[in-house]
DNA sequence: CTCCAGGGAGCCT
DNA sequence: AGGCTCCATGGA
């Protein structure tokens, strides 16, 4: 039974959110010649499709709200008044409009986070995807949806069986904080609680959690706004467009870019990282 | 072949 | 604290 959401007074692109690279839990499909995308969660699956101000989904199982997931309910017109400080994010804002931070699972989106270290955008989404094929648990409406495994799942694999998922020197990393997680030695609702800088502090206890990924999973799944993660490509930029706030230092990058735009960093940054990323031809 | 990819840990000073 | 090196693997 698909259900409508009027995005009149919405600014929302589907496209520009779901494949800017900011999340690895959603899947692409084609059907009647219309691209649509799921994701699975919470023993449900959310189908959506864009049709101009229209969004179209679909819900199987327990409801997924795509209000929730997809955010929607930011302000982004009032994010846009914010960040819009510089000619460059003027353009990155004008190129990718619509384009906003979604709320992915804890879990999931702290494990793909780990495992993105030195590697390419379309290789952590492929094996984000054979851990839920290997490792998931199947909802009843077929195997291709599958539920990202839990901690204690991930917990009891061997290491070297991990390895088999090709994701090298990762496979430790996935394994320790798998355990320290089911262990409860860290709690997302815990972390929601805390501020930016504690929360932080706390994810990075974590074996493979350093400041990037932590900034990552406090952006795309705690709901911290105000996180800037600092990746390569965003370095690049910040280098190029924004030399004095540049530093080599990753701390100081990122606070003089979460000065300079504000209680939402978070979604400059994101605009930054797939406008430099895909359009413009940095050195 | 070399170089690099949404980095982090361990070790050095 | 800050800097350097290694860590698997695959794609360009």
């Amino acid at each position: 039974m698909t259900e409508i959401l009027d995005l009149t007074d919405i600014p929302f692109s589907l496209r520009q959110t779901l494949e800017c690279g900011q999340t690895f839990s959603w899947s692409k499909t084609e059907e009647e010649g219309v691209q649509k995308y799921f994701t699975v969660r919470n023993g449900g699956i959310l189908k959506v499709w864009q049709e101009g101000d229209r969004l179209m989904y679909d819900c199987l199982g327990n409801r997924v709200d795509p209000v929730d997931v997809l955010r929607l309910d930011d302000p982004l017109d009032e994010i846009y008044r914010c960040i819009n400080k510089d000619g460059f994010m003027e353009r990155a804002v004008a190129v990718n409009h619509g384009l906003r931070i979604v709320r992915d699972e804890f879990f999931p989106c702290l494990i793909s986070y780990i495992t993105s270290s030195q590697m390419q955008i379309p290789r952590i989404l492929r094996i984000q995807m054979d851990i839920r094929a290997k490792y998931g648990q199947p909802l009843e409406l077929g195997r291709e949806y599958n539920q990202f495994p839990g901690p204690g799942v991930l917990a009891d694999v061997p290491e070297d069986e991990l390895r088999n998922l090709n994701i090298g020197y990762r496979a430790g990393y996935v394994k320790k904080t798998s355990e320290m997680v089911r262990d409860g030695a860290v709690d997302p609702e815990n972390l929601r609680s805390m501020d930016y800088t504690e929360a932080k502090e706390k994810l990075k206890v974590l074996p493979g959690v350093g400041d990037k990924v932590a900034d990552c999973v406090l952006l795309f799944s705690l709901g911290f706004l105000e996180s800037f993660p600092v990746d390569t490509w965003v370095r690049r930029i910040v280098k190029q467009e924004y030399r004095e706030k540049y530093s080599k230092n990753y701390e100081i990058l990122s606070e003089n870019m979460r000065n300079y735009f504000g209680d939402y960093a978070g979604y400059a940054q994101e605009y930054l990282f797939h406008y430099g990323r895909t359009c413009t031809d940095l050195e």
